[in-house]
DNA sequence: GCGCGATTACCTCCTAAGGGGTAGGCGGCG
DNA sequence: CGCCGCCTACCCCTTAGGAGGTAATCGCGC
């Protein structure tokens, strides 16, 4: 308990490390060891320096936060690491958290906040935004399965189907795409809709658009 | 030239406005006069403090940073008012030129280079990341159909509830996340789908998802 | 002042979408 | 063989979405 503990930093933006250095400076119990601007750097600089604890941005370019979280995991890092974020977007939390994320902390928090949750994520304690918790809570209630998982559950016809809704089409264009009436196509959605917990299908567009896009980087 | 000139920040991020307020605590031609944690503070204080210069964060929660720069400008407020984001969304960029901005800058510049921008602006200098520079030439080289010209088209609350669809929200959530009735959103989108030549929100999503993505990178 | 565009909000009308069920045909599998 | 999963197609029903119009308010520019 003598020695603070050994933090390190990545963001992609100098102001906002300039930030937060300046607000760990003033806490004893922090010591920044570590700068990292970019996701390979950081894990290169994770393996080398072992740090204590992580402060990790989530939205950087190139090798994004979640990538970079999943690269340490990979080589072993064990620090706690906390990642960054302005977004609040459903799932992104999630997949940190899955991905082996000890905290999800938003950067519009109070800074007194921040400080205190990162204190805490030292003593072993998970840092979460008071206004993700509701969030996490919902989403652990049903076993998301996260992209390929829960894509596999789908069968030929409604990933076939799945595929035409992320293109725009409607029912009736789907219908005349496949040949099949279109009420057909409306059990189709109506199973896959079921199938992957949502609730209409521009849902299911605009995920399977992010999850097409995701894949091919 | 004896003055330094009187600097008001407008960011939603507490760290960001420490960072910055550090950065420009070291060089004696700048005041930092008055801060900002929203839109409309902003524009209020703006009128009271009557700044030379005005350091505006374009992504805010409520009154985003373009709104908030129209207001100053229709509330006459002459200061320099320069943008600093996250975002190179070339639809972003040209917006808030046309909208009367002195500068757009990038939250990921060198420290260095953004205080050598604000100083050049207060000197009457138009500050521009030099990433941009090139977006701004063939924004205004050729009338891109598909893109942000498209998007150019849109007011503000249209263009906000363009993304709110691009997440998959119905009229019903996005109205509750504006705080309108259900029935003005199916007006806005009404509008929307019509400028952008789509039939049904679904397209507008898919199509935003896209645009999103493909300008980012 | 007047007009105009933006935002708000309502109206009607029709169609699209989605949840529930039933059911026939088909192919695989124990 | 029977059972099961998939695809097909319809029934019911309710809600969501989108096209059209009217209108009040506000701020801006002429």
């Amino acid at each position: 308990m003598s020695s603070p503990a050994r933090v390190m930093m990545v963001d992609d933006h100098p102001l906002f490390r300039k930030g937060l250095m300046q607000l760990f400076s003033l806490e004893p119990g922090l010591e920044l060891v570590a700068e990292a601007s970019s996701g390979e750097e950081a894990v290169q600089l994770a393996e080398e320096c072992d740090p204590d604890i992580i402060l990790l941005d989530l939205n950087m370019r190139g090798m994004d936060g979640l990538d970079t979280l999943r690269a340490m995991r990979a080589a072993g890092v064990t620090a706690r690491i906390v990642m960054l974020t302005v977004s609040d977007n459903n799932a992104d939390v999630v997949a940190c958290i899955r991905a082996g994320a000890d905290g999800y902390l938003l950067k519009d928090m109070d800074p007194e906040d921040i400080l205190e949750q990162v204190l805490a994520a030292t003593h072993g304690k998970m840092a979460i935004s008071q206004r993700l918790t509701e969030i996490l809570a919902s989403a652990l209630r049903k076993p998301d399965k996260t992209g390929a998982d829960t894509l596999s559950t789908l069968t030929s016809r409604e990933y076939q189907i799945l595929q035409l809704i992320a293109d725009g089409l409607s029912n009736k264009l789907i219908a005349r795409e496949l040949d099949i009436s279109d009420a057909t196509v409306k059990v189709h959605v109506k199973h896959l809709l079921k199938k992957l917990g949502m609730r209409s299908r521009v849902e299911a567009a605009v995920w399977m658009v992010n999850q097409k896009r995701s894949e091919s980087t």
